[in-house]
DNA sequence: TAACCGTGTCTTTTT
DNA sequence: GACACGGTTA
């Protein structure tokens, strides 16, 4: 333990070796939170808290699992795996199982995730008879969302007035009634959405004294990361657990919030010293991560926030390569530019791919991306966006395996009772929910004792819905006896989903199949991997759980080497060396939904700081001109978050000459420039905004720093040209890879590569244009 | 009841 | 450009 305790700085010993109390650790970017975390939770066993009384909350599964493996290696893994470790949602579900009774839900309950809500909703606006064109399903949605992650209950919104004006105002004055429904039809169907796993763990300890105490004492000891992040339901879980014995530890950087809009709460971590006795609060902010250009420029646009904790962020680092802003005419040239940019810098330091990332602010701008790397040979990753277990065919496939374990689960029931088409349509459908809303029971009862009840139902279609029934109940019996991946496979066969995926030969229904069978491969896997653990069964309840609670960044076999792509949202607490930041756009990034209010628009300033943070050596902006979106190009310009950056940190690569000659406004259908588009926006720091216009003092300065090229937009800077006279079996010298002697030359021109065997550093393949290579006699 | 087509909305970010 | 939804038809 010592030896690991010698590797902290003075700045991260101090909270680590705290053992009880209260403390808050503001930590800055890439200054070694986790470290801290780690070694603290390791501490706190090595000084003899029992393994089992220590809780920590982290912001992604696969964070919690690294963490763990990290503790394991400190005290053992037997130790490590009886700690309680893991995000605030898959935490409290796992309590809510064994506590579910108590709330008159079944420990088997279903976690709905956006879309099971948003088709409830969606159904319950249609059964009552509203105008879905005021009462709009995604909106009600996140309304009520919101109205949970704040604990406002249905009761306690029908005792708001001000809740309940501000719907009326909004033309929804029957809001309080679909709220009602909704939880009604959850409650009934037996299922829980996200929200509900937090607001439900509240009502538990809130309404079980016995409870509450039960867990106080067993969580002696609670770590939170990420605080920031944290919205009202979940501050007042860890208040209430933390209440007995007051050790807490949280760990945040109110600079990286950037979860506003799902109801985190800023105020939390700024109050927290509020909250607890005697707290403890120390600074962590020397900067192990990025280059001092980098750790600088962040530093300069986050002071563009008026609400920020005091703290100053620094590093020891070199300054490391300026940060490299293009521009380029449409998104696909974007692509084409980064794609290219990656290959260069790969051949010229000789990185792998997973040393890439690319960060976008919405899922969309991933299809340019994607569409270069792809033409470039580079592999990639898409992290997040429509992830895999959201997929139509693999939706479809789990809505069995949902209803196998809780045939009460009205939205698996609607999804699978006629996919395959096996007669039973929307308007039988229909008919049985209307019965079950009659009867308070589930759509599954209904079909159970349709003999009792009086529906319009014609008998062949009633035998169909017994057929469908009883091969339920069967897989039921199965789930007793087979193991997940068995009756998976099982199910698959005789729902006769597998053949229906097999009747399309298109592109699209193949790569559905495979989906399929990748859901099978990963079903095997968890259970595999569930036989060692200790309280698992391994069966497929547990299994859902884990697929319900997946986080986009747990997706994750990636021991293989692949350019990262995903929305910085995703990216926080990750960092790689080479980052691009692509569509630097106005109504782009910063969002256009997000420029209204100043708390807005600096939760995307600080998003930006949180991008920019992830690079460790070399960051790349970039912006197009003109992109897709929504099916048609549209104009655009540069971000204001390119301006707000300092110059001196900032390398513009787009020739001089396009931008002069080419201004950033479209002329009008009749060739006329707008001339109010043609004013510079007003600068922040007093420096003209390059990014639009230089001046000539500016421009002998770029001049000067980076000699003009006549390089079409979308290639990098050109260099000398290579050497022709190298040869396979000469002896070179290298910069940094010292001697060696080349096995072979290929490829042509711009693309020539030498394959290198050094003395010290083994075989490396270089390009030549950039490799500056001494013959040796 | 199933299959088809046209229409409108949407994309900001996620557990 | 994707998807959900409503209306129409066989």
């Amino acid at each position: 333990m010592e030896d690991y305790i010698a590797e902290l700085n003075d700045a991260q010993r101090a909270p680590t070796l705290q053992v009880d109390g209260a403390m808050i650790v503001i930590a800055g970017a890439g200054s070694g939170k986790t470290r801290v975390l780690t070694y603290r939770i390791a501490y706190l066993m090595y000084k003899g808290v029992d393994s089992f009384n220590i809780l920590a909350l982290t912001f992604t599964n696969k964070a919690a699992r690294e963490m763990k493996a990290r503790i394991a290696k400190i005290v053992g893994a037997s130790e490590a795996k009886n700690l309680w470790m893991g995000t605030f949602h898959s935490i409290f579900a796992k309590l809510l199982r064994y506590e579910a009774d108590k709330l008159g839900y079944p420990s088997n309950f279903t976690i709905y995730d956006t879309q099971d809500s948003q088709r409830l909703i969606s159904s319950i606006i249609k059964e009552m008879g509203l105008d879905k064109d005021i009462y709009k399903y995604k909106q009600i949605q996140s309304r009520i969302s919101s109205y949970k992650n704040s604990l406002i209950t249905v009761k306690a919104y029908y005792q708001n007035a001000e809740l309940m004006e501000a719907d009326a105002m909004a033309k929804r004055p029957r809001m309080g009634e679909i709220y009602e429904a909704y939880m009604d039809r959850c409650f009934k169907a037996g299922a829980m959405d996200f929200d509900d796993l937090l607001l439900k763990t509240n009502e538990l300890l809130n309404r079980f004294p016995e409870v509450l105490a039960k867990y106080q004492d067993r969580f002696r000891y609670i770590l939170v990361d990420e605080y920031q992040d944290t919205n009202h339901s979940q501050y007042l879980i860890v208040r209430a657990l933390s209440d007995k014995f007051q050790n807490i530890c949280v760990v945040g950087d109110d600079a990286q919030s950037i979860y506003a809009f799902r109801g985190a709460n800023i105020n939390n971590i700024l109050n927290f010293q509020k909250d607890y006795d005697n707290v403890q609060m120390y600074r962590l902010e020397q900067n192990y991560r990025s280059t001092r250009n980098i750790v600088e420029a962040a530093n300069s646009i986050i002071d563009k926030n008026k609400t920020k904790l005091d703290k100053v962020v620094w590093t020891a680092n070199e300054y490391g390569p300026k940060i490299k802003v293009n521009r380029l005419i449409t998104d696909a040239d974007e692509g084409r530019y980064v794609a290219s940019s990656i290959f260069e810098n790969q051949m010229e330091h000789q990185l792998d791919n997973g040393k890439f990332a690319i960060l976008y602010r919405t899922n969309a701008q991933s299809r340019a991306m994607e569409d270069a790397l792809r033409k470039r040979g580079i592999p990639y990753r898409i992290y997040g966006g429509l992830s895999f277990y959201q997929r139509k065919e693999v939706k479809d496939l789990l809505g069995y395996l949902r209803l196998i374990v809780n045939p009460k689960d009205e939205e698996a029931l609607k999804r699978v009772i006629n996919y395959p088409a096996r007669g039973i349509g929307h308007a039988t459908v229909d008919k049985l929910i209307v019965a079950a809303n009659h009867y308070g029971r589930s759509i599954f009862e209904v079909i159970e004792h349709l003999d009792r009840i009086n529906l319009k139902i014609n008998s062949g279609t009633k035998t169909r819905l017994e057929n469908f029934m009883n091969m339920i109940k069967s897989f039921q019996v199965s789930n007793q006896t087979m193991d997940a991946f068995a009756l998976t496979e099982m199910v698959a066969k005789q729902t006769g989903l597998v053949q229906e995926l097999k009747k399309d030969s298109t592109p699209e229904g193949v790569a559905r199949m495979e989906n399929i069978e990748e859901l099978l491969n990963g079903i095997r896997d968890f259970v595999e991997g569930q036989k060692e653990v200790v309280d698992s069964t391994g069966g497929l309840s547990e299994f859902l759980e884990d697929v319900a609670l997946a986080t986009d960044m747990d997706m994750d076999k990636g021991d293989d080497d692949r350019v990262a792509l995903m929305t910085i949202h995703l990216a926080k607490g990750l960092e790689f060396p080479y980052v691009y930041i692509v569509g630097m756009e106005e109504d782009l990034f910063p969002s256009g939904m997000s420029m209204n209010t100043r708390s807005e628009l600096e939760e995307e300033r600080r998003l930006f700081y949180v991008a920019l943070t992830r690079a460790e050596t070399q960051a790349y902006l970039t912006y197009a001109q003109s992109r897709y979106r929504w099916g048609k190009l549209v104009d655009a310009e540069p971000s204001r978050f390119i301006e707000e950056i300092d110059d001196q940190y900032l390398e513009y690569i787009t020739p001089i000459e396009t931008r002069r000659y080419k201004p950033l406004v479209d002329k009008d259908i009749f060739g006329e420039v707008d001339k109010s588009k043609l004013r510079l926006k007003k600068p922040i720091s007093g420096t003209p905004p390059l990014a639009h216009k230089p001046t000539e003092e500016q421009l002998r300065k770029l001049r000067k720093l980076r000699p003009v090229s006549n390089a079409p937009s979308g290639s990098t800077r050109i260099t000398s040209t290579p050497s022709d006279n190298l040869a396979a079996g000469m002896r070179v010298e290298h910069m940094r890879f010292g001697l060696g002697k080349i096995v072979r030359v290929e490829g042509m021109g711009q693309d020539r590569k030498a394959e290198i065997n050094f003395d010290n550093g083994g075989l490396k393949k270089l390009l030549l244009r950039f490799a500056k290579l001494k013959v040796i006699e």
